[in-house]
DNA sequence: CATGAATGAGACTTCATTCAT
DNA sequence: GATGAATGAAGTCTCATTCAT
């Protein structure tokens, strides 16, 4: 592998047991097999190879779904289960450097940036869905759309690390995505939908 | 003042200014207008002045509203709009601190532990709240009380950090709080209230 | 003795062994009997240090002359030759600080500053003095003062640091103060003194 | 051009710019166009290199005067000043060069051996030229020979740096060349020239 | 109670230099 | 000849913490 993809996942794992404070420099390099002076060559700082970590993960967790194609017909809280399910699915599979780029992204602006630009992103999708959604006389009109998708974001993203990095309490996984699926449509005033035609 | 406490108002200061990390106990000593030295008689550590400044402040997050006794007759919804506003207003006050702590509780286990302390006594005031109105027929019963409980209450304070602490978007502060309401409101299924009904 | 002035002390008896570049501030401080990281309760760093150490020297080569007071009389020559003696006495007394004064001024702005303020220092005293031997006839009024004066200035401070620091050849002391009198009052086209007449 | 001739240009061109300590071996070699390991081919290190770099000026300033040849029966008088002249231009021609020359020389034996020998060659001619002045009768008997030659060459080259290196003032260089010469011819004690006959 | 001088561990970083290809 | 990745030695500097007075 390249030496410089090979200190990108050194950096991971160091940053995954350390956090990012404690890891040193001397250790990312030495689980790469490299040389101290030699990590100098690809990155300028902890703080820089940290960052294109970080970027990494948040590109990551906001990549177009490649899998299942949207469904004609398929009902609004199918959309936004499946988006909810995606999410924390993701989220599950770097739960722990998700938990040290929270903990960056509070004294470093770059990754804070970073951060904020995948609220962002999620938060302009959400937007967009309310609009068409109060549009089409399907969800409460009385909703402020910025507002709301700005908070159901936050709902998901802030609960997914309440309970994957902090372990806050064990939820079974399905009865998450279900439940924050539920309260998400709620919220917007979604109809239920049948019982039966409830599915993955 | 008694020393002890200029000490932990210099702290809030200095950890206001410069974060947990940057903080320097020379600087907060000198704030206090004392040795450095001196600062070892009152407090071990630099983790351990940041503790007490936390501890105190999520206790003023927590604390019985003393102003407005609830009223009785008071409808679910501004019994939560209520709730709301309290949060986020004592957020508000002290959002440079809530930003430092919302750091720290990324690496300070003791922190941490005190900051899900908080979500914690707001999510069981809100999981009882929830189980009643579903008990009286009024919310959704198909929500999971724990866990709705635990999403809203994480919706309503990482929308607080945000907004206020990350600066992420500008909202008017009453319209926040009456958009939070109305999410959480029917995120519970509760039925709106009649227009004219909605007050302060 | 107190600390500061020990560790000046040692930072002068390190600069003039081991020159600046090579100094090493642990060798500063365990020359001082402190740790190193003590050295950082006085000084911000080996420049700041130095800098200091230089500029009390560059005090010593320009400090006014206690010893002799000016003699009613005295001839131009006997003027000059005083001025002459005083400054190679003072700099064979800190020779070897000289040089790496004279290595660090290359370098350092600060020390460059200190370095030619002290230049200006001879040069304005010579050129008030010339102006005055040639306002009384005694001096070539062909001789441009400002630039004669900064020329005779570089003239005595470059030998003696090719004589003293770099060992460029070994001259009598005696013989030098008075080669150097008589190349500078002949410079400015003073009359001989009788021969008689010079003394030290 | 020859590669090793490059990189000699390209280390004059960064050394120049940054000095010695900061000039970095990589930055040679990439104005060279070259690798940093290439760099090793030609030359062993930067004090190598630079070694090679000062000794071409050195001989530049110590080359014989190609253009006008000395002239029967020319004064003393214009003799000296046409060697002050050719050495200010050719200082002039490369003063940042020199600037860092005279940098290194204060801690590279080898550049300050180059630079001395400079010194001496200035100083010898010097010297044999006073001597047969003295013996001419034209210049003051009581001037030793030797030392006069160090310093007069001292002056010269040490005004020479002032001037155009540390940019302590500026001169006119016509009156700079005028007024050195005119200090030097009388410190020897040289009959001053009718003043129709001096010349450029 | 208060002082503030002293400590000491360690991490980061820089670059000249080497060497296998 | 040329490359450029890899090395590794040093040295500076920071600050929380201790302790004798």
């Amino acid at each position: 592998m390249q030496t410089r993809a090979r200190l990108l996942e050194a950096a991971r794992t160091v940053f995954e047991r350390d956090g990012f404070l404690t890891a040193r420099i001397s250790d990312i390099a030495a689980t790469a097999g490299l040389s101290q002076g030699s990590f100098y060559h690809y990155f300028d700082s902890k703080e820089q190879i940290f960052r294109e970590v970080a970027a990494a993960q948040e590109e990551r967790l906001t990549a177009p779904a490649e899998d299942e194609p949207t469904r004609r017909g398929e009902s609004a809280r199918a959309v936004i289960r499946r988006a909810n399910r995606r999410y924390l699915e993701r989220y599950r599979a770097a739960a722990p450097l998700m938990g040290v780029i929270e903990q960056v992204s509070r004294y470093d602006d770059d990754v804070s940036r970073a951060r904020i630009a995948t609220q962002k992103h999620f938060a302009e999708r959400a937007e967009r869905s309310i609009r068409r959604l109060q549009r089409d006389g399907l969800a409460d009109k009385k909703v402020d759309a910025v507002l709301a998708a700005d908070a159901l974001g936050a709902m998901v993203a802030r609960f997914a690390e309440l309970w994957m990095v902090q372990e806050y309490r064990a939820y079974d996984f399905e009865d998450a995505v279900e439940q924050l699926t539920r309260l998400w449509a709620n919220a917007l005033g979604l109809p239920d939908e049948p019982a039966e035609k409830r599915s993955k």
